[in-house]
DNA sequence: CTCCAGGTTCCGG
DNA sequence: CCGGAACATGGA
């Protein structure tokens, strides 16, 4: 490979690959292979640097946000012990800049599904009806586009193992198509109004929005709250207290965690579903 | 076999 | 507004 070097501080690759904001990236080698929109891309991590394909080095450093203040954004994280505790697990971990509708789409397609098989939709629906793509003899695929997959029918995501979630993503898919959700135009609405324009698309609500502006949108305060964040909140936050709401949790969620309420829902997302494992196998 | 997974939507109280 | 149930599929 005609490589370039990138440099790249307060960061971990493998990290942020695996912990669960993106779903297709492969290890190949010592490294990774993957997509960004339409790029194929291998990266490796040496140290303070990353090797990649010469001439890809600002869609990198764009794609896996080495510009995010890292340092700042975790001084900013509150000081209670668990908190810090994720914040020494998942040191180097960033919140990358994912293309807005394949952001969108592979949290549609998460709702009740674990993450390995979340992956497995991605790679399913990439090989189906996404552009093809080459790098050093490998086959990779972008992800479909919103008009790749408005013109087929549900039985078609159906048969990509989506269950239930294939009228939504079909549906989301029209709606963007035909220009009845506007993506491009996000940048001038605020956080609020923007969750609120995603809840109109099918399988989209509250934590799929969230998902998606904090993923696709870099929308870093947005603070999805899913089954594992769910008990987080109770079992640290809220420890020993019955009935406390859906929406008290949300209340708490935005402003507990500050500015960068994002980065610290990732934080705790990793550092719980890492170690807590599951209840039984304890 | 049973349980659960980065939820959303609809329905009855 | 709130709690429950249906919705598909596969891995543990």
């Amino acid at each position: 490979m005609n490589s370039a070097r990138l440099a790249a501080k307060d960061f971990d690759l493998t990290l942020t690959l695996e912990c669960g904001q993106v779903f297709h990236w492969v290890r190949e080698g010592a490294g990774w292979l993957g997509v960004i929109g339409e790029l194929p891309m291998y990266v490796e991590q040496q140290g303070e640097e990353l090797l990649i394909p010469r001439g890809t080095e600002e869609v990198a450093r764009d794609y896996f946000a080495l510009d995010h203040p890292l340092a700042e954004i975790c001084a900013s994280f509150p000081e209670d012990p668990a908190m810090q505790a994720a914040r020494e697990f998942c040191r180097g971990m960033r919140i990358i800049r994912q293309p807005a509708w394949e952001c969108i789409a592979t949290f549609i397609t998460s709702s009740m599904k674990q993450v390995a098989h979340i992956a497995q939709i991605s790679h399913t629906l990439r090989r189906r009806y996404g552009k093809k793509v080459a790098w050093e003899g490998h086959t990779l695929f972008a992800y479909p586009t919103p008009q790749a997959l408005a013109q087929l029918e549900e039985e078609d995501l159906r048969a990509c193992a989506l269950g239930y979630r294939a009228k939504n993503l079909l549906g989301s898919a029209r709606m963007i198509a035909d220009g009845e959700v506007d993506l491009e135009a996000f940048a001038r609405l605020d956080d609020d109004a923007a969750r609120e324009e995603l809840c109109r698309l099918p399988g989209v609500g509250e934590k799929v929005a969230n998902c998606a502006l904090l993923f696709g949108f870099e929308r870093v305060r947005a603070f999805p709250i899913d089954v594992w964040i769910e008990r987080v909140l109770r079992e640290i936050y809220f420890p020993r207290k019955r009935r406390v709401t859906v929406s008290r949790l949300r209340e708490f969620s935005a402003t507990y965690f500050g500015a960068y309420g994002g980065y610290a829902q990732q934080y705790l997302f990793h550092h719980a579903r890492k170690t807590w494992q599951r209840k039984k196998a304890g």
